[in-house]
RNA sequence: GGCGGCGUAGCUCAGUCGGUUAGAGCAUCGGAAUCAUAAUCCGAGUGUCCGGGGUUCGAGUCCCUGCGCCGCUACCA
């Protein structure tokens, strides 16, 4: 038995969860921690939401309101939001909670005390209206190159260029609209350079890790790591643990990964057993892994690796970082400011969770970008869905009640049926390399069991759709509707056989959709408590109870009425 | 500007170490079947693998170059 400790990457607290949210970290997390638990591993998933920072600030004010209060309204709806797409963490902290905040004031002491932090004074922008210091997106301003107006104090959008954001003409904040004053402010540092040799030999044990993880990581390193501010400016933060620091607070994404640990410690003490944290992240033992998107990469495998090696206790460091690309919506880049995104509160008004989580698990960015389309969307469910594995369970049940009594039985042959080589008549010798090689039903399965270790489950499901088209190809050839009329048995042992296949399908289909599951294997009178090893564990007979469509074809009304809809945008913000 | 990635069928995407006639699903066309939610099954066509050059017996794959798109560029989080 292994243990496993997965995190989603904590998700920022400042608007409700929407599917690039979904689609880069939760649900693939969801999938390995599901197939994981039908293995009988020791697995825990953590989360949670990151809730300091200026925009969360700067909403609050608008808003009137304590930031608090938005932190804690986004977390409760996110929470909802993944429980209605059943994503199961097992704890769901944020990270403005009392205990987050003392082990975060630690982490910073014990790195400060081992040598690893230095304190600098440089000049900033300073709104005075609103006493804040600006971040360089906080500004704009007349671009010095191509002296056009709202350029970033970051970068202008007209000629592209980056800008040092004291070089700006006629700089302004973005908040208030007044010219900022230049203050002199006080941050400290990580001195990340200290640790380049550290990390270049960490790193050279996690050979692998996934291509454009490692490739974004050596991309930082071949620059040169430079000492890295984990300070800010700000009234909503974790204040830092030293004297005359007012006002001065922890950088989030210093503080975020360690709402990690403190969301498991939140986890073991609601358990009532405090210390059980340690278990998981003092046994070296434990597997470590963080599912992300892209842009979280450096984060995770630079400063994190770092900070936690630093620290009095000895913390395991990250195993696998199985980082996705991001998810577009229609052929654009996503957008919360634009509101150019499907919010997960809004699409649960009209479909199952389920159905995203197939979609989404079918069309993941894994290794590039994905584009998630509304059309693609109903095509998958009425096809994949609704036409191909609906229909096989539909054709099998309504047989065996309607022809045999509403019972199969096993067949002497199920064994030799699973292992004969029934779909390669399909396809001919150039089909995709992960279908190569099959030469019956028990290597597709292990094909799908390898693919959820390595957390691939697009192919995970283009391998569990191919058993359904043999499932509905073996229907057809068999033709039970003809045998039925001179002899019993054989009809017998075509059903018993699709029944047999569902009942696998029902277990390898499990991680992406397990509520769907659940309702076949209800209809079949399975237990639902159940193991990955059942798979190979025949039952006697099949008893069929009452049967119901699985899923249902979405209209072309319903995708009409989700394209208007983000055309007009949400209001749900 | 620098670094990295991407560009494959009408669409969404696979293509391992360089190896035969470049693949899947959807869409399209033709056929079969009638157990099933008109759901299924079989068959067929479709490509300047972004352009150009190079290495090689052999290139979608490796190298150079041009074009287009995207990400990162350390103070967004």
């Amino acid at each position: 038995m292994e243990k496993i400790l997965v995190t989603s990457a904590l998700t920022y607290a400042n608007g409700p969860l929407h599917i690039g949210h979904v689609a880069g970290s939760y649900l693939n997390a969801d999938i390995f921690v599901r197939y994981n638990k039908l293995l009988g591993n020791d697995i825990i998933y953590i989360g949670g939401t990151d809730d300091y920072g200026t925009p969360i600030s700067i909403k609050a004010e608008e808003e009137g309101v304590k930031p608090r209060v938005i932190a804690e309204r986004y977390n409760k709806r996110m929470k909802k939001d993944l429980d209605g797409l059943n994503i199961q963490l097992d704890n769901f902290s944020g990270t403005s909670r009392p205990r987050h905040i003392k082990v975060s004031q630690d982490f910073f002491t014990n790195l400060l005390e081992a040598g690893y932090v230095n304190k600098k004074t440089l000049n900033q922008f300073y709104d005075e209206k609103h006493k804040r210091f600006l971040a360089d997106r906080y500004i704009e301003g007349i671009c010095p190159h191509c002296k056009s107006e709202g350029a970033r104090g970051d970068q202008c959008d007209k000629c592209g260029k980056l800008i040092d954001a004291m070089s700006l003409i006629e700089p302004r904040s973005k908040i208030s609209g007044e010219k900022p004053i230049i203050k002199e402010t006080t941050h400290w540092y990580i001195n990340l350079p200290k640790f380049e040799k550290q990390l270049r030999e960490w790193l050279a044990t996690k050979k692998y890790w996934k291509d454009n993880v490692l490739n974004f990581i050596m991309s930082w390193l071949n620059e040169g790591l430079i000492e890295r501010a984990i300070t800010r400016d700000l009234n909503w933060g974790i204040p830092i643990p030293l004297e005359n620091t007012k006002g001065k607070v922890l950088y989030v994404w210093f503080d975020a990964p360690i709402g990690y640990i403190s969301s498991t410690m939140e986890w073991a003490e609601k358990k009532g057993q405090p210390d059980l944290w340690k278990k998981y992240w003092l046994d070296p033992e434990t597997k470590l892994i963080h599912f992300l998107g892209k842009d979280n990469i450096p984060f995770h495998t630079i400063i994190w690796p770092a900070v936690l090696s630093k620290q009095k206790e000895p913390f395991i460091l990250p195993y696998d970082v199985p980082a996705n690309e991001f998810l577009n919506l229609e052929g654009q880049k996503m957008s919360t400011s634009r509101n150019w995104t499907v919010w997960v509160e809004d699409y649960l008004k009209y479909f199952d969770g389920e159905l995203l989580r197939y979609v989404l698990a079918a069309n993941a960015p894994e290794t590039k970008d994905s584009d998630f389309t509304w059309k693609d969307f109903q095509n998958k469910i009425n096809n994949d869905l609704n036409n191909v594995l609906g229909n096989l369970a539909n054709r099998t049940f309504i047989f065996i009640k309607k022809y045999l009594n509403g019972k199969v039985n096993k067949t002497e042959n199920i064994d030799k049926l699973f292992a004969e080589n029934l779909f390669s008549s399909g396809l001919n010798n150039n089909t995709p390399f992960y279908f190569d090689n099959l030469e019956d039903i028990s290597d597709i399965i292990n094909g799908i069991d390898e693919s959820y270790k390595k957390y691939k489950v697009r192919r995970a499901v283009q391998l569990i759709l191919l058993l359904t088209r043999i499932g509905n190809r073996y229907f057809d050839i068999e033709k039970p509707w003809v045998t039925i009329k001179k002899n019993r048995s054989e009809a017998n042992e075509t059903l018993f056989f699709c029944s047999e296949l569902l009942r696998r399908i029902s277990i390898l289909f499990t991680p992406i959709m397990p509520e769907a599951m659940k309702k076949l294997r209800k209809m079949m009178n399975l237990a639902d408590d159940f193991e990955w090893d059942d798979i190979k564990k025949v039952p006697e007979s099949f008893k069929i109870g009452e049967v119901s469509p699985l899923f249902k074809k979405i209209e072309d009304a319903e995708i009409e009425k989700q394209l208007e809809l983000l055309k007009e945008g949400s209001e749900i913000l």
